[in-house]
RNA sequence: CGCGGGGUGGAGCAGUUUGGUAGCUCGUCGGGCUCAUAACCCGAAGGUCAUAGGUUCGAAUCCUAUCCCCGCAA
């Protein structure tokens, strides 16, 4: 049987195994990858490959590095396009680009589609407190994630899940799940079903300042659902005696504090929110190591700090 | 050359400005107290102060180079 020519578009390390379990397959030829461009990044501002390019450079697959792929014109004059997979792009594709392949453009979304269209799925989910997700196949058309669904997978999220575990879990249910999405393709075994448009909701890519730990106006279960979302991008922070620190793991305190109050009570370290207070378990300061609450308090009680600390969600002077 | 912080017993820190005995809060080990304990009391072990040079009578501290870790920003 005649293998199907396939352009993968993706671009950060999560689409890398996806690409891999396409490569694996034997009824699909890579024809292209397409990612983003090099970008200048990390500390030194050095110019980086995303992890897809850098993956295609090491196993010598054609790769396109573009801003727009709707701009490439070279690309779309390409006529023997069987399908194109996107996951994790952050690249919309036009109509021109939509028509091109012979069979169609399909994009592995990890939601319960049509929950959570848009760039931070998992996030959203960790954050809404569900109990699960999924990894989602759907037929793409010019609406962001709204096409026919030909393959799900259910996914469950654990009490303690962060969004890096998920992710971890996710990227190999990707890399499964468009194996087999691509076998049903081939046996022309799939079933397209329509989403409920009523039923869908947004998830936009969640940004450095939305990581703010707000105490006065969260309840303790809302922020140590946004930590485990946030973690371990963007990441959670807020101030202590005017010191920018990342809030890495928490856990919810029967203690009773007033919103906005912070202590150290039997060695650990107790924010009150506007309902309920929480343990910050694991902390950060800037240009430090992570170190547990135990840590940081021993450090105070050393260099003769003094232990009455102010929580802000702002740098004050 | 994007901006900045840091490396000191097993952990987290002070000490560096002004060079002169290695210090604090914990942990560990031993002992005591206790019905008991993550509590309390007494004691002990454990450190080439990231690395390599330099200045000096003398360097954790001052100078130079290198390595490593991290925050911001992207």
């Amino acid at each position: 049987m005649k293998k199907l020519n396939c352009v993968f578009m993706g671009t950060p390390d999560f689409s890398v195994k996806t690409l891999k379990a396409l490569i694996s397959h034997p009824q699909i030829n890579i024809l292209k990858v397409v990612t983003m461009p090099d970008r200048k990044s990390g500390r030194g501002k050095k110019l980086q490959a995303p992890p897809v390019a850098q993956f295609a450079l090491d196993h010598d697959l054609p790769l396109l590095q573009t801003e727009n792929i709707n701009k490439e014109t070279v690309f779309l004059e390409e006529e023997n396009i069987d399908l194109i997979i996107v996951i994790a792009f952050a690249q919309f594709l036009n109509s021109k680009v939509l028509s091109l392949p012979k069979i169609g453009c399909f994009n592995i979304h990890t939601s319960i589609l049509p929950k959570y269209r848009g760039a931070a799925p998992i996030q959203h989910a960790i954050l809404n407190g569900d109990s699960l997700t999924g990894v989602t196949i759907q037929r793409m058309v010019k609406q962001m994630d709204a096409g026919d669904i030909g393959h799900l997978k259910k996914c469950p999220i654990d009490k303690n899940e962060t969004c890096g575990s998920l992710f971890k879990k996710l990227e190999v249910l990707c890399g499964k799940e468009v194996f087999c999405f691509i076998d049903n393709l081939c046996n022309d075994n799939i079933a397209w079903v329509s989403q409920n448009e009523d039923d869908a909701t947004f998830a936009p890519s969640l940004k450095k300042k939305d990581g703010l730990i707000d105490a006065f106006s969260l309840d303790a279960v809302a922020i140590e659902r946004k930590v485990r979302a946030f973690s371990p991008w963007p990441g959670t922070y807020c101030f202590i005696n005017n010191t920018r620190i990342k809030v890495l793991t928490c856990e919810l305190s029967s203690l009773t504090l007033i919103p906005g109050n912070i202590s150290t009570v039997q060695g650990t370290l107790i924010l009150g929110t506007k309902n309920g207070s929480l343990r910050l378990t694991t902390i950060q300061l800037a240009g430090k190591k992570y170190c547990d609450d135990q840590q940081y308090i021993n450090g105070l009680k050393s260099s003769n700090k003094s232990l009455d600390l102010t929580y802000t969600t702002e740098e004050t002077l």
